[in-house]
DNA sequence: GCCCAGGTGAAGC
DNA sequence: GCTTCACATGGG
């Protein structure tokens, strides 16, 4: 067989995938939307990414030869559909289902996933997006990008955040964080800690490691156990979706409260619970711009 | 001014 | 075990 070439672009098929959504539903806080193009870095390279008819065409600045990169961080090989299926028949899922069919979850770089989701207590996504900005522009290496397209950086490494002090994370808006990223970046650089063994552990034993660290908690684990490490059944549960599940499934209770709801979810949305989680994310964040749109 | 945002950790009961 | 509160910062 023959070595693929390089090349700047490549095109892949894809059914039932809503970039835009994906990109969009604050699992990654690095996508910008440029015309209709979306921005990013991934695997520390710029990329420009295209959503046509079945189609999502990625572009780099410099030549590459594998794709599998993207490939991966898109998810472009799972089975959608098999996925999809597994959602309970209820009418709450399916109208979450229909309202963002094509929403799919990414594999991000745990690191990344980690030091973002630290960031995001509390934060509106935005805001969240203007600190990982400023984090990046300032502690991050410069990328190679097209013309005409604005800087990017590199997502800077445990390593390098070690050598910031709390006041310069602080000037980067992140408040009373600034302590929990630096003390975990801290960890993870020492190798008191192996970002890469995670994933081989249970879920239960995964979740205790990761909320070990300062500033991590059940939700933010879940987070970088979901959208990192793609452990299917990792269920966060922040406002929004504690107010998709109080309203749509116990609308005349009053006690459920944060456990009663997890084990709920662990009954109840089966074998790809984080899947789902995701759709009513995204589907209570924009309903209401869609009843306007319609 | 007020309430809220992809929460966590510590203190109080 | 639970509930309450402080913690920065900016949007609506």
């Amino acid at each position: 067989m023959n070595a693929p070439s390089p090349a700047l672009t490549c095109t892949f098929f894809v059914r039932d995938y809503d970039l835009a959504a994906t990109l969009s539903s604050g699992q990654s806080f690095r996508w910008e939307k440029k015309d209709e193009s979306w921005i990013g870095v991934v695997a520390g390279k710029w990329v420009k990414l295209d959503s046509g008819p079945g189609s999502i065409t990625a572009t780099v600045a410099e030549p590459v030869a594998d794709w599998q990169w993207i490939i991966h961080y898109l998810q472009l090989e799972i089975g959608f559909e098999d996925i999809v299926r597994t959602f309970p028949a209820d009418a709450p899922m399916q109208t979450a289902l229909q309202a963002c069919r094509g929403l799919r979850l990414l594999r991000q770089d745990p690191w990344e996933c980690l030091a973002s989701f630290i960031l995001s207590s509390t934060k509106q996504i935005v805001q969240i997006q203007q600190i990982i900005t400023l984090l990046t522009e300032r502690f991050g290496s410069p990328l190679p990008v097209r013309a005409p397209y604005p800087p990017a950086f590199s997502f800077p490494s445990a390593e390098r955040l070690t050598r910031c002090t709390e006041a310069e994370l602080r000037a980067c808006k992140m408040g009373f964080r600034a302590p929990y990223l630096l003390e975990t970046a801290r960890t993870i650089a020492a190798s008191q800690f192996e970002l890469q063994r995670i994933g081989a552990l249970s879920l239960e034993d995964a979740r205790a490691r990761l909320t070990g660290l300062p500033g991590v908690g059940r939700k933010i684990a879940d987070c970088v156990l979901l959208f990192a490490y793609g452990f299917p059944t990792a269920f966060p549960v922040d406002v929004w979706v504690m107010k998709a599940l109080k309203q749509l499934y116990f609308p005349r209770s009053r006690k459920m409260n944060l456990k009663r709801l997890h084990s709920f979810s662990a009954e109840h949305f089966g074998c790809h619970s984080g899947y789902a989680q995701q759709y009513l994310f995204h589907y209570m964040r924009t309903k209401h711009e869609n009843a306007k749109r319609s």
